[in-house]
DNA sequence: AAGAAAATGAGGAACGTACCTCAAAAACCG
DNA sequence: CGGTTTTTGAGGTACGTTCCTCATTTTCTT
């Protein structure tokens, strides 16, 4: 009978009960802070748990509480890739992690209505909602709606983007300044020897996410590679038109484009743009996350690097992160820490 | 009562039996591969599981099956620091695993003696053992310990370093061909514009992952990159002075180096000689795996990139499949692909 | 059609925990 | 001290599954 393993022995309530001298009712009670226990026996029975190495076997707990979690995550109903890449993934791991009795209600609220995500989260009840995972803009509005929902006790990650001065219980996702950083460093050494302009071109610098990749990409180009200079951020506001007005004025004024660093989104709209005037492989491209087109551009070499958090690990750290602050469980800091990946076309992870 | 659910009233093993019209044993035969179920009867119930959406509560189930996996991990006792990093995540990741009663026994053996590891193999008896992972190369001697471990039913994984021609149940590492192509890349990619050798020191050319590694390198530069010529790989068989020695000559007569390629281990050896020569710093150093010699080396800037692989990633995936092999569990191919990755000083994941 | 073999059913114990009730013991109060 | 309140104990049922035994039914073989 293959597969089968030796008893492990891990000391139960059973243990605890021998151990402290009191019956299997009072571990009960002060393993789930139930009322009507004396310090002195509290005490008594944590000192048990302490010597014994008593680790509470939480699937035998959650079975007998037949409770099972449902998780809601919401996104932004935008037409970025990105956002649906991760959208799959948050579906692919609820699918895994269904059998560990835990769903995900994935939603999408309207972009730039941050009110109707407001209502959204206020209309979340801790009786049906075990956490809740959010990607949104940090606003007066966001603060206030993730103050109430945390005030009903329901846990709460930040998705992607950091929601740093709310009370979120954790941020899922990569430091943007870092990855800033390293997108700069690529595009320093990939134009070993050229002096020249960067473009920037980035959706919106109202985005925390956008401001802190810039700043960290401008630290590096400025500190490392004096013979580069990045211009001013194009902002497109997610407008393909918007971007190939203002990048091709660039283009034209400017003669001596080394680079193009894409901060948000717009691969299609350069692509486009770079096919069209025959600049296609000119300059150095580095953007960042991995969706089927940037995908695409890589193999096609019309962009050389990309800077990525992989959307497989950061949805299941979302929910074992949501579950573990449901069970009020430590989490493990390593494996939730999202590594910035750099993607070439030869490290390519195989299409999924 | 935060972080609680609404029942998800979930079918359950009884809905199947009645769905099916079988009783409750009989879809526990199914369920659990069991004999004694004419195909017929198994095609009825695994209809009702699928009619139901049924997915099985594997808290329950390891909960009833109270069942533990013992698994062991033969390691080399060499002193390469990426068998110790690995070591040190194969123990962290047993630590967690504990809590879902998987304990991992990690051995190591003298790196030359196959004949002392096949015997270690041999003695290992399905009674005790649910799953092995190994780390060592592919000689005659380990096949047949493989086969016949296999024979008894033991699953085995390769890990790190891949046995394709034996009946291993799944390789968890990276593909070092693309690892040497990413290698490459970016050797070329840091040396725009520059003409001139390039050095390749490994270990021994007799291990598969170093051979495949230079292959990929040799393609990539070849084809993508003519103006850099790689000299013959320099074989350092894990000796410090070895490298010292022949590499050292290189330097002196080659007056054209541009860059290294550290195949395999030497990185503190490297480090001391460019140290010694007042050349650190001068080429463009690419390595292989995370250590933390190369951690410091990266912080330094006395190497320019590391193609690693997760050892956190490598030990939870080995831990993961093993006990997925063990109750003959489908795999999720998705989370158990290691990634290629690819580590400068920007995006140093921060210390364990 | 009889006998053998294979397939199926019925039922129960177990896994470790939660949560309930009722009774008994201990501690507290004046 | 008696009476009241608080604390503790004992025991049961449940969660969804595994795995066992034994009896019964069905199917196959000749």
């Amino acid at each position: 009978m293959p597969g089968q393993g030796r008893r492990m022995n891990r000391p139960t309530v059973i243990d605890i009960a021998r151990e402290a001298g009191v019956s299997l009712a009072t571990v009960d009670r002060v393993l789930n802070a139930r009322p009507g226990v004396r310090a002195k026996t509290i005490d008594a029975v944590h000192d048990a748990i302490a010597r014994l190495g008593y680790v509470r076997d939480m699937a035998a707990a959650n079975l007998a509480r037949s409770r099972s979690y449902r998780m809601v995550a919401l996104l932004p109903d935008s037409d970025s890739q990105f956002v649906q890449t991760l959208a799959d993934a948050l579906t692919e791991a609820a699918a895994l992690a269904a059998a560990s009795r835990t769903q995900l209600d994935l939603q999408r609220y309207p972009p730039e209505d941050m009110h109707t995500l407001a209502d959204r989260l206020a209309s979340l009840s801790p009786e049906d909602v075990a956490g809740v995972a959010l990607m949104a803009p940090e606003t007066p509005v966001i603060r206030d709606a993730i103050r109430a929902l945390k005030a009903r006790g329901i846990p709460l990650v930040a998705l992607a983007s950091d929601l740093p001065n709310t009370d979120r219980d954790h941020f899922i996702g990569t430091d943007s300044h870092a990855a800033g950083r390293t997108a700069g460093v690529l595009m320093g050494r990939f134009c070993r020897g050229v002096t020249g302009s960067i473009l920037a071109v980035a959706d919106s610098m109202l985005l925390r996410d956008s401001i802190e990749r810039r700043r960290g990409f401008d630290e590096v180009m400025q500190a490392e590679f004096p013979g580069l200079h990045v211009r001013p951020t194009i902002e497109t506001h997610g407008s393909p038109d918007a971007l190939r007005r203002a990048l091709g004025d660039c283009l034209d004024t400017l003669p001596d484009v080394a680079g193009i660093y894409l901060i948000g989104s717009g691969h299609r709209a350069l692509a486009a743009l770079l096919r069209d005037r025959g600049l296609l492989r000119r300059f150095v491209v580095i953007g960042h996350e991995l969706t089927p087109h940037t995908r695409q551009a890589l193999i096609a070499g019309h962009l050389d690097a990309v800077i990525a958090q992989n959307p497989g690990h950061l949805a299941r750290s979302t929910l074992r992160v949501l579950r573990a602050k449901a069970d009020r469980a430590p989490i493990d800091e390593g494996q939730e820490q999202l590594r910035i990946e750099v993607v070439i076309r030869e490290n390519l992870p195989p299409e999924p």
